[in-house]
DNA sequence: CTGTATCCTCTTGGATACTG
DNA sequence: CAGTATCCAAGAGGATACAG
């Protein structure tokens, strides 16, 4: 199969994979940051980081501050970072349904602190409304 | 938590969910067309029809047509619907970086048949470029 | 055609202990 | 700190048979 969302599901069709993902969004890096962040078992999170390595959406460093031991760090790639219209999309997504807007909630900002949202256009840029919008096959 | 990441990742951290809803917006709605398309088995079919149902993304009806048996078909809900960003997102993702482009693939057209892209923008339509945004907790 | 029920296997993920 | 190794429990998913 040729199928965009067949070969995308294997990625981010996984519960730990996008939280993972959220985590190196909001920029952080560290192993125990994510153990941490997330309540995830060492093994399962030694086994995701491989995974995202491997599919080339983060990057694995070791780096050495003066005086201290080695350390690893990982950080999103090139494609990795184009990842940003799918968390983008499902944060609005879970905004809109799911979340207790009385509580903080995580949402995507410009410079101006004003927050974004996701739409569809075409080449010359105009915005289009959902109901022009159809999947095809070619 | 009251993250919209963490929330929706519970639905399409899944990758029969990702792709049931593909054939949704395909604009299949019966069990046996997502039984072939999909090559999934009976049982978990069943049970991730019914998730979908529980989570209101999807409306199950029976219809009866003339001198026929009563059938069923599942069609997206008003919210279900709006997980076309996601599937944009995710189908974008796909054909740049996993699709062979020499075959036939999938993307999402408007009106005049052209293919269209995702783009943030701010309250105002205008569109931002990817270094502008960042994440905030608020 | 649209399921349900049962069984069986393989994988996922948590807990714990250990290492450089 | 950043893992690896081992073990165990729970769940996911396929195959098959059956039902309205």
């Amino acid at each position: 199969m040729n199928c965009p969302i067949q070969l995308t599901s294997h990625i981010i069709g996984d519960k730990w994979i996008l939280l993972i993902l959220r985590e190196l969004f909001l920029g952080n890096t560290k192993f125990d940051e994510f153990e941490r962040n997330l309540a995830i078992s060492k093994s399962v999170l030694t086994t995701k980081l491989k995974l995202l390595v491997e599919f080339k959406l983060i990057i694995k460093t070791d780096y050495k501050e003066e005086k201290k031991r080695t350390r690893s760090k990982y950080q999103l790639s090139k494609i990795g970072s184009e990842l940003l219209f799918i968390m983008g999309a499902v944060m609005e997504w879970g905004n809109t349904n799911l979340v207790n807007k009385e509580e903080t909630y995580l949402k995507i900002i410009d410079k101006s602190d004003t927050p974004v949202k996701l739409v569809f256009a075409n080449q010359d840029n105009d915005i289009l409304a959902l109901d022009d919008l159809s999947f095809e096959l070619s």
